[in-house]
DNA sequence: GGCTATGTATACAGGTTTGTAAAGTCAAGG
DNA sequence: CCTTGACTTTACAAACCTGTATACATAGCC
């Protein structure tokens, strides 16, 4: 319960609406939330509307859906990542984010959602969760691997700016800035 | 030339169209791009559509004029702060973008726009050579007010970061991030 | 006076959007 | 054998969207 409650189960999915979910994930972050409607997934899934809407009960709900499985299918791979690192760990943040930015290319999928939703939508709240266990999980980190830093929640959220920082401005400066982000953070990190 | 000819002076505008403009940057900043239609443009604005097109095109050259206003309406204010600031000036862009989120409350409205809309909307150059400008700038400040700076480039763009990723992040943590920022950069710049 | 630019009012074209209704197919499992 | 669940097919409702056409009013300026 708590956070796991609204996690999405892909195997509890039936067939039709895991591929929805694949189609919808895949367009909603290369082209945004708004200019994909609901017929071009049914279309691209080969699933029809109605199915869709049973599942997801209506766009807003698949809209969330699709930010909960984002979440959830990525954030065991930044957990590996952080499992297989050396100290300082939180630097497995940056080589993950890089990995991915060799792939997709319109920056953090959250913040762009963030940008095209009202507060109010039921995806909101997806999205500061997302953030907020990054921002949470990197100050573990830090405590844990640095426990002399004089102020480990300071340096923490410094990391997490320049993290994140980077990653908002893929789109306008490319990985450059994220590569430069990095090699900031680890002499931050040798002090 | 250059830069100037795409800017928006507001004295050659008519009546009808300043209106315009200045609704439509109300209503595309407070809800985004595409929740808000030109109908509602026209109706909030007490000017018909027929004018709209004929000032502006179509709806995209209304959005990248709604971002040159913004940009040219702003940076005035910037340079004022620069120009009032102590050394080092680079903080001033922090104090500009807090004085901003007082009364602004959804970040950024180019990184914003940027996740709305796709590389070939016209609105687009209008956001690159906005963060440019930005980046550009706190860089001139860094080299001039701290000449003795190893780095400045690299500083400069650590400060970009802090200050980018802060405000990137306005409506998720709120103003308490760009406050922190700030804190880091003054700590960073008084080595 | 007459030209030009600005704006109004109204209506419409043509497309896209979300979301629903109704009837029927197909396969697994008790 | 028969119920249940997943899915299909087709059609439709009701907004909402961008953009245009037509005809008229008004005011400044040469």
């Amino acid at each position: 319960m708590g956070v796991d409650d609204q996690r999405i189960d892909l195997d509890d999915l039936t067939p039709g609406a895991r591929k929805i979910l694949e189609v919808a994930s895949e367009l909603f972050y290369e082209q945004g939330i708004h200019p994909v409607g609901v017929d071009t997934i049914a279309a691209e899934s080969k699933v029809t509307k109605p199915i869709l809407y049973k599942n997801f009960g209506n766009k807003d709900g698949l809209v969330a859906a699709y930010l909960r499985h984002r979440h959830d299918t990525w954030w065991p791979v930044l957990e590996a990542a952080i499992a297989a690192a050396e100290k300082p760990r939180a630097l497995a943040f940056f080589d993950v984010y890089a990995e991915d930015a060799k792939t997709i290319t319109r920056g953090c999928a959250y913040l762009n959602a963030a940008a095209e939703l009202a507060e109010e939508h039921p995806a909101y709240s997806v999205i500061r969760r997302h953030k907020h266990l990054v921002r949470t999980r990197l100050a573990e980190l830090i405590a844990e691997d640095l426990p002399d830093t004089p102020d480990p929640g300071s340096l923490a959220d410094h990391l997490f700016l320049l993290l994140e920082g980077a990653f908002a401005h893929h789109r306008i400066y490319g990985a450059g800035l994220l590569a430069e982000g990095r090699e900031i953070a680890e002499g931050l990190l040798r002090r």
